[in-house]
DNA sequence: CTGAAAGCGCTTACAG
DNA sequence: CTGAAAGCGCTTACAG
């Protein structure tokens, strides 16, 4: 590849003028510059990102690392992100964790070292480990989705999971159910602790007990989701309504209910949690608690640039309203 | 951020022998090496991978470069090529380009730039200018999900799109539908384009003719399904099956059908393309053409890497076959 | 307006 | 086994 040293010579100039026609430097001769344009277009030359980045101690580069990019979820909010900072000429570099505690720390060694600008994640599970790494990153970031953990003065943009499971769950009660099941995410993340103590707590609130039996926890799948409404479904035949902790387990649910022909929302009501595109297909009409996921990632995006360009700026954690979605699952009892 | 002089001066040695304890040469002594490793765990040292990079003409960096990572259909391609490529080493930076023209340009000068040693890419449309960037780029391209252009010696990882749409009419005129009407993506597409001619191909092949009415061109999304099939259905009466060129499209199809109470297939059978996960779904339990995306997303990553590895290798592009899946909206007439 | 020199943070022959 | 020096491709005071 044709280095400025190449063209400058092309030219039999200094390549401190090359660098001036570059960077739109006032000081050069308009000739001069229209010359080197040329001989950069026929050498095919394009300046080397990596020489500046040493010099200016800035690659314009944004760790995005979230557990799975093909989760509808986060494509939605990777979306976002990427939008406002490839907008103010970042490029961002995503980092596929799939929930893999050695591929997130493995992704930060890699944004260290790597130089990157800014880094705006999504761990799944924060570990001592994870977290001294995160102490000494040296580098800006924003959590997403989740709360910072103590002891990082790093700002977050979340959703209030909590709140959003209440939401759900004060539907349901409002509408007369008692008799409420939930289905869980796995234990050790974080938001499915959220959303499970947003079930329970507005249980206890309205005197209610959360029966044992009609809990499930583990997964985050359609899969999953079918598996645990007839598990529930079988040792509990006074139900009348489940909470589900995503949309997907939700939908599975409600294939199962199809399947057996239970009708929804006559025999079961049904709430899922985030709103996915899907929930809203004619067949699926889920009731469900909103996120404004691609807001979520904007703002983000916006954080960490302004962390990036104002090294005294002090980031306010951002909270985001959930919202409930009434479609066609829930039914008054 | 601490740097190999910051720990060379700390231990009053040079900075060659802290590198060599950096990159295990063998020529040091294992006393020398252990209190080195220690300064370095304290200071909390980071080799700078650009100083590297511009030293070794490698930055372990592969650019991916898709229309839309929310799209689940390159979600999964993009998952299929990350994981081979983190395998081998690589960090992949994605290029979100939504379709634009000046995003699919702006990330190629990126890459130039950024020194990536290796590009997987799915441009939307290629004109002159593209096309002319891509001859200059001086980086190892594959292309995926389409074919390379004309003048570029890149191999390609792709379906066969064509053969896929022959598939999905051979079904729908073996089940003995003559009337057929097609919904299809916009027109300026490459694989709109095979998936059209297949269409009318195969119409001309069994004698049929492809009616102007029947057709519609011009989206790729749920809604634009909907509103194609209502335009389709109320100037066509005779109409028996719809091949949709993506399952998007069939499944708006489906919801409009499903608003009018045309029972499916009973009424109208309908055949989508490309599998997404949410074909499966017990609703709509589409029958479609499947692509194998995941292996498609890792096969080009073993040729992209392969390619950086040997200079002289001469990759052969690749076409998978796509497969007819037959699940619930077709029936015999 | 232009050039020589130093330097960004590293690696790698070369000499000892 | 260790260090001094040159160099990767650029930018930026500084001098002229």
């Amino acid at each position: 590849m044709a280095t400025i040293k190449d063209v400058a010579k092309e030219l039999g100039i200094s390549v401190s003028t090359v660098s001036r026609a570059l960077n739109n430097h006032p000081d050069i001769k308009e000739q001069t510059k229209k010359e080197i344009l040329e001989v950069i277009k026929r050498l095919n030359y394009t300046p080397n990102a990596l020489a500046r980045g040493l010099i200016h101690k800035k690659t314009n580069t944004i760790g995005l690392m979230i557990p799975d990019i093909a989760d509808p979820f986060f494509s939605e909010i990777a979306n976002g992100v990427e939008e406002v900072l490839t907008e103010v000429g970042y490029q961002v570099v995503y980092g596929n964790t799939m929930r893999n505690p050695d591929k997130e720390k493995l992704f930060l060694s890699s944004a260290k070292e790597r130089q990157m600008d800014g880094l705006i994640v999504t761990p799944n599970f924060m570990d001592e480990k994870l977290l001294e790494q995160f102490q000494r990153l040296q580098i800006p970031v924003v959590f997403l989705r989740r709360r910072s953990p103590e002891g990082l003065a790093a700002p977050f943009v979340d959703v209030d999971h909590y709140k959003g499971a209440c939401m759900a769950m004060e539907h349901l009660i409002g509408l007369g159910h008692r008799h409420i099941g939930f289905i869980g995410m796995p234990e050790l993340s974080f938001l499915a602790e959220l959303r499970y103590q947003g079930y329970v707590d507005t249980m206890h609130a309205h005197g209610l007990t959360p029966n044992p039996n009609a809990i499930t926890r583990g997964g985050r799948t359609i899969a999953h989701g079918r598996e645990a409404m007839s598990r529930i479904c079988e040792q509990n035949k006074d139900l009348t309504a489940i909470f589900a902790a995503n949309d997907l387990l939700a939908i599975g649910a409600l294939e199962w209910l199809a399947i057996q022909g239970i009708p929804v929302p006559e025999k079961m009501s049904v709430v899922g949690f985030d709103n996915l595109e899907v929930a809203s297909l004619h067949w699926i009409k889920l009731t469900t608690i909103a996120q404004p996921r691609k807001q979520m990632g904007e703002e983000a995006a916006r954080i960490i640039d302004r962390m990036i360009r104002e090294e005294t700026y002090q980031a306010q954690s951002v909270f985001f309203e959930p919202e409930l979605i009434q479609r066609n699952t829930c039914r008054e009892v």
